[in-house]
DNA sequence: TGGTTATTTGGCAAAATAGCCAAACTGTGG
DNA sequence: CCACAGTTTGGCTATTTTGCCAAATAACCA
């Protein structure tokens, strides 16, 4: 495989990466509906603020996020609303898995 | 979060968190174009067959994936082509970001 | 200036992942 | 039955990820 592919590879890998955690993937929903702060975003988690920060981090490294500051907080965007879509594919991938083991 | 929830967002990242690798993503690629027998797979990411076989068994387990034996060789196949979206997206949030970047 | 709130970062330990080798397993054909 | 090709699994180490605490940073207000 050639570098240069390879490399488009990772960084494709690096998106999906970033989806890949229960926490991000929660917070990429709640985020659809609208920019939150870390503190909101920490409230919803029920996490470690510093955890959530860490995971905002990772989205926003992979481009899925980015963020504002105002005032004293800092507010989260998702930049890229077809991830979204991400969410209807992999719900499609379980079923499919589940209908399969049924039968 | 309660505890359904939390499965449910736990088995669509299991789901992203499948794809989420170089290697992964390049198989599930190969095999958009049709079935593919691990030799074959394995010849072309060019690393070891355990290797090769342990990201075939994680791109299964997610659901991703079904393998079927005809005499010594087993074929792996695509199962939910709506995964191959993820790619087109995951290039635009990249795309979109380097834009972001350079502006 | 100092105090307070919101957020990130450093540091660490626990857990998960990746990759290789070697051994085991599975079906084919003598 | 044996030998062989294709594949998976066990076992190991190296690397990465996760999550918390504590300390640092940033912007507000008095």
């Amino acid at each position: 495989m050639d570098f240069p592919k390879m490399q488009k590879l990772k960084a494709r890998a690096d998106v999906m990466k970033a989806l890949g955690h229960p926490t991000r993937l929660f917070m990429v929903e709640e985020l659809a509906q609208g920019e939150l702060c870390v503190a909101e975003l920490t409230e919803l988690v029920g996490a470690d603020m510093s955890t959530v920060s860490r995971h905002l981090s990772v989205l926003r490294a992979a481009g899925v996020l980015e963020d504002e500051r105002r005032g004293n907080c800092i507010y989260y965007r998702l930049l890229c609303p077809c991830v979204l879509d991400f969410f209807a594919c992999a719900q499609n991938v379980i079923d499919s898995a589940q209908a399969r083991r049924s039968a």
